[in-house]
DNA sequence: CATGAATGAGTGTTCATTCAT
DNA sequence: TATGAATGAACACTCATTCAT
């Protein structure tokens, strides 16, 4: 019935396969997307695969013929999320000349990404920190992302706004404030934005007192 | 102190009744410590009550005798760490005259907890924060223990150390930068001693200066 | 402490023996009464000794003391009802000296105790209806107790108000139907009073026209 | 009458599915026929998934495959019934043109479908009357279904032998009298066959009689 | 008389995963 | 490629009951 009438086998097998890979690709990114929805919806504690399948309208065996198991699966959603990460941070880290505004731009990515996907946030450096220390898909370790932190500040060495010093440990200050604002903001009830803010304010201008302290 | 005999009767009977109470409150210690080993070895997801009762030798029914639910005996785990926690940062906050020794005391206190106990840390703060709102046993909510903090920024701003402000801000600073640290180094494998210890010498450093700003 | 001064031990043993069955008694009552009332709202399904144990303010074990299991208790809880049962339905029957008067009275009491009683109506008759074979305290089988219906017949039968015929098949007619109209106006929801009220008045004139029929 | 062989491909695979599809209803089918078994045998309130499972030589997570949870199955088995008896019922009611032998017929129905499934009738009006307000795959309330004794009666009264009354109390008062005699059968155990006949014999006549009278 | 401690057996249900097709 | 069928293992929790005291 559907077969069509093909003489020539070549070129079309070759389109079949692009197209099928193309397919393929395209479950692929049906399912990634819909775990997502399904990660914020239920959180990472209730996310199953036999919900997942369901919702995507495939067999829960379909999953594993994409992914090796859950955790392959979650894995991915991680390191796509790590992608996004990256590049925001990577797109603050160029939006200015000026260090300081450099700086100021790095930790608004930072904590904007982690209040606005509180989920992901979590997923990736709280419930499945273990993903970390796994090489991502270029086989690069995720914690070298964070280079860009150390970057920004050896930046603001050269230009003179910062006092020299030990860029790792700034760096690490850097991470260690805008990681524990968004963690609080996950977990402690009563973390709300307003007090976030009145926090990043007074923090802002103390950092930069210190940091360019000469 | 006891008065031992005081009549015939009453020793031997009252004895047995403390004996039992005694066993009773030991076994009671033993499924807590024995839930905070397991929590430890399997994580809080994979923490079930069957497997605590296997441990420590006894039936799963057993710990229903002992714990309303699984949630009672968490919130009892998260509730003694909370107990714990309390009286090493109220002994810190009580260590010296100095203001400023008493916040570096404080801060030091807040994150030793943490790096010793990272499996009840998270349990308090990451896994089972829904547990800070309820009420302890002292009907007093969680969080109001952080007022500590504050005690200790008002103090060192009434001895003229730190420079007025907004008292709530600077202890929400230095509560987010203990968590940020502690939770990072539950967190982040890389994240170790040393590297923490290089990062809160710069720290301690810089929040000097700022805080002394005059 | 509690030690009177006692000399004559023979009259008072007694008197404490007859105190002590008193005692207990009450307490076998207390049991009895409050699983009636456990009954009444959790229904026989959820009705556990664990909860009776708990609402009465004994332990658990304690109950074994005044019943060997908990279907000796629900046995006596039954015979109880059918005790009182028995109780109304003889007095309906010894109402009036009419003999129709008596039969609509017999009935009517059938049906009201089912009614009023729901819960133990379902336990003695449907539930735990295999109660009914085992002999009760007076080693007399339960269904003894509807030989009242074919004494209610066989008396209008007498007085020639019944046509002469099958007595028993008249009394079970009796039953049949009051037994049907309380065990549907306990099943089914749609069987409320009003309608249970014109099905009888209706059946009331029936039966009077098929009985008294010449 | 299927036409086979309409393609090359078609039969083989359209074949296998049905197969499967068949299979698949027949074990379906075995799980329901089973659950009655082990209700019968169990009684309602001991009848547990599990033990259902061991008995088709199943697992417990396969049960789930076929059924929601265990009221859907429950569920299941009353729809079941419930189409069988109402098709006993139908069926009756359009046996005879004359109306008071359909009025027998349809009685005679209930009350043999009630004596030969003991089991599936308790689970229908007595344990689980709880599904008879639910609709059914046909969105029809279940109790619907008592219209046609209803429409009986009604035709009895067209047909003037019977006196013309309130339709509804009419038909109440058979369905009281069938329920009743089935559950007095179903739950006392001295209630046998021929007690029944005899009940019904007498009963019949009297009702004859009732309806009848002009 | 009464109890505190304890338990084995059981419940319904969900999960990630596999195998044959 | 996709799936339908199936499963073992696990989960939290409740029950009636017993034993030593």
């Amino acid at each position: 019935m559907k077969k069509k009438a093909e003489t020539r086998e070549g070129p079309i097998q070759k389109g079949t396969r692009r197209r099928r890979e193309h397919e393929k690709e395209e479950l692929r990114q049906t399912i990634l997307k819909t775990a997502g929805e399904l990660l914020l919806q239920l959180g990472y504690e209730r996310f199953s695969m036999r919900q997942l399948a369901e919702r995507i309208g495939y067999s829960a065996t379909t999953l594993y013929l994409y992914f090796r198991d859950k955790d392959d699966l979650l894995f991915t959603v991680v390191d796509e999320s790590f992608t996004c990460f990256k590049k925001q941070l990577t797109s603050a880290a160029t939006s200015s000349d000026d260090s300081w505004e450099r700086l100021v731009a790095l930790s608004h990515a930072y904590i904007s990404f982690g209040l606005q996907n509180p989920v992901y946030y979590q997923l990736m450096f709280m419930q499945r920190a273990d993903f970390l220390t796994q090489p991502n898909a270029d086989e690069q370790p995720r914690l070298e992302m964070f280079r860009i932190l150390q970057e920004a500040v050896q930046y603001a060495m050269d230009a003179g706004v910062m006092q020299p010093g030990n860029v790792e440990a700034y760096g690490d200050i850097l991470w260690v404030m805008a990681h524990g604002i968004v963690a609080m903001a996950i977990s402690i009830p009563t973390f709300d934005r307003k007090r976030i803010q009145r926090l990043t304010t007074v923090l802002g201008g103390m950092i930069f007192q210190a940091f360019s302290q000469q």
